[in-house]
RNA sequence: GGGCCUGUAGAUCAGCGGAAGAUCGCUUGAUUCGCAUUCAAGAGGCCACGGGUUCAAUUCCCGUCAGGUCCA
């Protein structure tokens, strides 16, 4: 560096070392110690447009050996570190970090879209906040001998002189270390007009506990925004202007907002005051900003507000395309949710400026505007559209639902602390909502300045309740690892090996041909020595097989392994239905469809894929439809062993359906013409060998992503074989073929319902005590049923039960009851009751009826006696049932809780009960007692009240 | 991945261990030339599903299913 002029010195203000080439200066780079940004209103003498920038770094680099490849999906699904993509070494983590994958290149450029959710607040309100951002980055995997220090340092110094177009004084550069995953190196920090512009990492030492050991493979990690640059470059008040200014031109025509860039040209160079993670007041912020610019804090915010709002909306929309494209889908729970967040964010400016603005169309002109760099977020353009307008519908759901809870809430006069965080926490409405709110019904609310560590703090309380311990783990430290066989040829079902650990019933081999459970797919069960295992799984690289009983052979000993062939195949049948359904499901629902889990079992087999509402039945069919129709195809599976990049540049990232997969050779599974994917488990050789493949049943298990169950090969035979048996079963006690099931059921239910109400009215129709209906149904039966009773296939044989007995039931009931609920029946009750006090109680007893009769009787004597109090005893086999009501004017007469009093009196007969003022009900439980004698008592007790 | 909230009439929701409620909508009748309005009467509930506790569960407990929400 001092070759090139620069001089080393340290920050007055932070302390930190940095490099400059003026002798004067004392602070470093840092916008906090240079006084704000000092970008704008200064472009560069040749400015870049923001593809530009990225063609510059090629022109500059090429010819220096570094090859530029294009972007990896911001969605990193090959990395089971991290959900998204969040700088451009993230492309290489960690397999090519670790040495275990070749890169693409040993010296490479990429602009890698990153997605990063930490500042969403600051987004349009400072100048330089991004959610989504492109990451151009300088890597270098080689060995130490490979590495020139100086040289990578000069290729991007002079991208930064000589691409870009700044002199040498306005550079500050830093030095700092830096650590982490057990290796470190120094870094140098690029900063200019109070901007930092790029950070070059040299990660060339790992931590050994003898002390630092130079790595084996050094790697350099340059990551520089792409927009910052272009924003540099070109002068403009902030990120965006430089970035997507056709967006924004396409924003402004349509919401025809008042801009004043000169004004934002001022604000920008504070706008990092307003940083919301550093600042903790930000009223004051504003004010203090305010006063910088001598301006009423007012107007500030009417001019500026809606500014930050379009500057918000265009970005989150770049983000939104990017994420969705990806192949990620908003929803309400993991990286999802942070697509939610943001596209909320920006419909709340459109809604509060009401703007007529829709986030898809903002998105499609992104795709225009990318196009040069990215030409692959125009592909799906529609199915985003359909998406986020599913999105939009549920917003304006919840919060319509908000308000209605918020109404609710401030009707009641006030809102303590508790409401408000259980308000935000269950359903959603911020503090500020509340607030806005609490204005116009004129309710004083208080929210706690630490209001969202209050929320954190909830939760990190519930979650330590549940905080489980693992499970113990052997000890497998001097043990070699086991070699699967199963790996290279599925095909294989037994061999020999050598046993090298006995741990109780845990045996370890040096190879084997058994499954572990894996990828979701359950383990082979076997034999060895002929002893059964029944559970395998895996430890690191050991194999441990769980014998059934001690084993009889000892470590060290020869041994030969069998799995079961049929449950290999069962599971082989699953596994490659899985495939096949996955990319039935692709062609049918679009490209956004992803693998989100799976997992195969014997019985069963399921695979929840990313989409964005429930499907239809008509849409199962067709995915059900298409996945048979792969099956007959009869297509030969084609699996082999590829070098990790070898597989990615051919078949491109989507492999990884299935989630991450180790190793610098992968395992390829591909389904000619339909799916390709790095796959370690066990497959068929014919698509044919899968047998039917059959849908049970899809369910959405999390917004976003829906769970399809299925089954294939035999397991689909056991299925069709119970389906039939309980259509059959349903046949012999409906007493009708399958065709008219549906109607029956319906009927049945509808009679169900119409003879229960008669039961308490005595109203019968005739209609009601036949099954006659005779409509033809052909489609799918169970399927129908299930929907029609809201219930699983497997509970609607003993529903369909139960309503057809309690419907035999009431119709014998009826008869019975049609002679208690007689008008004369009734006369004759009142007639002998007895008076008290003016009133009428009616004491008597019956058999056999159920609670509901006796209530029903009881009202009927109510309804003619409006005088009346009513205790009944019905006796059934385990005792006596009492039930007493209090007729409407007795009330007015005579002071009396019915239901007190009555527990009173059976309590001598070791009765239980109670009730309200005029209502008892309660249980004798003794059927030896004579019904003369309670009712004798009762009415002795009665009187004494 | 974890936590929390919610499932009651066609819709929106009360109730919450002791006889299933309100408002809107619907049907019928009255008012009216007709519509709107108003009044009156009425229909409409497997209180999501399954189990447990209890003399008694829509209500309490557990599980399942469905929807919502927050955090990492």
């Amino acid at each position: 560096m001092r070759e090139l002029g620069y001089m080393r010195k340290q920050c007055s203000s932070c302390r930190t070392f940095f490099w400059t080439t003026h002798e004067d200066r004392k602070v470093c780079g840092d916008p906090s110690c240079s006084g704000g940004f000092n970008v704008a209103g200064n472009p560069l003498s040749n400015p870049l447009s923001y593809i530009g920038v990225w063609k510059k770094f090629v022109e500059i680099l090429e010819p220096r050996g570094y090859i530029p490849i294009k972007r990896y999906p911001c969605v990193a699904r090959w990395n089971p570190t991290s959900e998204f993509t969040i700088a451009s070494i993230s492309a290489f983590q960690p397999f090519v970090i670790t040495g275990e994958e070749e890169p693409p290149a040993k010296k490479l450029i990429i602009p890698q879209f990153c997605l990063r959710f930490n500042d969403i607040e600051n987004v349009g309100i400072t100048s330089a906040h991004a959610t989504g951002f492109s990451m151009l980055g300088q890597h270098i995997f080689v060995s130490p001998d490979e590495w020139n220090q100086g040289q990578i340092f000069l290729d991007m110094h002079d991208f930064i002189t000589l691409g870009v177009g700044l002199s040498k004084g306005e550079i500050t550069i830093h030095e700092d270390s830096w650590a982490g995953g057990g290796s470190f190196g120094c870094s140098l920090e690029f900063f200019s007009r109070g901007v930092e512009l790029f950070n070059q990492v040299y990660t060339m030492f790992e931590q050994t506990s003898k002390g630092p050991r130079e790595l084996k493979l050094k790697v350099l990690d340059m990551g520089m925004g792409q927009e910052r640059v272009a924003w540099f470059s070109q002068g403009k008040p902030n990120i965006y202007e430089a970035t997507f200014p056709y967006v924004l031109n396409k924003l402004r025509e349509k919401t025809e907002i008042d801009l004043d860039l000169d004004l934002y040209n001022r604000f920008s160079r504070f706008s990092a005051y307003l940083n919301a993670d550093e600042v903790d007041d930000m009223d004051a912020a504003w004010m203090r900003v305010s006063k910088k610019l001598k301006i009423e804090v007012e107007e500030l915010k009417n001019k500026i507000l809606p500014m930050t709002g379009l500057y918000s909306i265009a970005e989150h929309a770049r983000s939104l395309l990017f994420a969705i494209h990806d192949g990620k889908l908003p929803s309400n729970v993991g990286g999802g949710y942070n697509l939610r967040v943001i596209f909320r964010r920006a419909i709340g400016f459109v809604d509060k400026f009401k703007w007529k603005v829709e986030i898809p169309d903002v998105c499609e002109w992104h795709a225009e505007e990318l196009k040069d760099l990215f030409p692959e977020v125009s592909e799906n353009l529609n199915e985003i559209r359909e998406i986020l307008d599913v999105e939009k519908d549920k917003y304006y759901a919840t919060k319509k639902k908000a308000t209605k809870i918020l109404q609710k809430e401030l009707k009641k006069g006030k809102i303590d602390l508790e409401t408000l965080i259980e308000m935000y926490d269950s359903n959603g409405i911020s503090p500020d909502m509340i607030k806005e709110a609490a204005k116009r019904y004129d309710v004083q609310v208080k929210v706690p300045d630490n209001f969202y560590n209050l929320v954190v703090e909830r939760h990190e309380q519930s979650e330590q309740i549940h905080a489980t311990k693992k499970s113990d783990e052997l000890d497998l430290e001097d043990v070699p690892e086991t070699e699967s066989l199963y790996y290279y040829d599925y095909t294989r079902t037994e061999n020999q090996a050598m046993v090298l650990k006995i741990i109780e019933k845990s045996v370890i081999l040096d190879k084997s041909v058994a499954y572990p459970t894996a990828g979701g797919q359950l383990h082979d069960i076997g034999t060895i020595n002929g002893q059964i295992f029944k559970d395998v799984f895996k430890q690191g690289n050991h194999v441990i097989h769980i014998l059934e009983k001690d084993p009889k052979f000892q470590e060290g000993d020869e041994v030969s392994v069998k799995v079961d062939e049929d449950w290999r195949r069962q599971l082989s049948q699953h596994h490659t239905a899985t495939h096949i359904v996955n990319a039935a499901a692709q062609e049918i629902l679009g490209n956004h469809v992803n693998q989100a889990g799976a997992k195969k079992t014997l019985e069963t087999s399921h695979l929840d894929i990313t989409h964005y509402e429930q499907l239809s039945n008509d849409q199962l069919n067709k995915i059900e439809q298409r996945a048979n129709d792969i099956v007959n195809a009869a297509i030969d599976l084609n699996l082999k062993f590829m070098s990790r990049s070898d597989a990615e540049q051919g078949y491109g990232m989507d492999i990884y359906q299935g989630g991450a997969v180790p190793g610098s050779k992968i395992r390829i599974v591909e389904v000619p013409g339909v799916d390709v994917e790095a796959c370690g488990g066990t497959h068929l050789n014919n698509t044919a060998e899968t047998g039917q493949i059959n849908i049970i049943k899809s369910q959405k298990i999390q917004d976003g992503v829906v769970r399809l169950v299925y089954t294939a090969g035999d397991a689909s035979k056991r299925l069709l074989k119970k389906n039939r048996r309980i259509i059959s079963e349903l046949e012999s006690f409906l007493g009708v073929k399958k065709e008219k099931i549906l109607a029956r059921v319906r009927e049945l239910f509808e009679k169900w319902k119409n003879i229960n109400k008669a039961l308490s009215t005595g109203r019968v129709d005739e209609q009601d005590l036949e099954l006659s209906s005779s409509e033809e149904f052909n489609g799918d039966l169970l399927t129908e049923l299930s929907e029609f009773l809201n219930l699983p296939k497997d509970n609607i044989l003993s529903k369909v039960n139960q309503f057809y007995e309690e419907w035999e039931e009431g119709k014998q009931k009826l008869d019975k009851m049609k002679k208690l609920l007689n008008d004369n029946y009734i006369e004759k009750l009142i007639t002998n009751s007895i008076e008290y006090k003016g009133c009428k109680i009616v004491i008597e007893d019956f058999e056999s009826l159920s609670q509901e009769d006796l209530k029903n009787l009881n009202q009927s004597i109510l309804k003619e006696e409006k005088k009346a109090i009513t205790i009944l005893l019905n006796k059934n086999e385990n005792g006596y049932i009492v039930m007493g009501m209090l007729g409407p004017k007795s009330a007015e007469i005579i002071e009396l809780h019915l239901g007190n009093s009555i527990r009173e009196i059976i309590s001598h007969f070791g009765g239980k009960g109670g009730g309200s003022s005029s209502f008892f009900q309660g249980f004798i439980g003794n059927k030896d007692l004579d019904s003369e004698e309670i009712k004798s008592y009762i009415r002795e007790e009665i009187k004494k009240i």
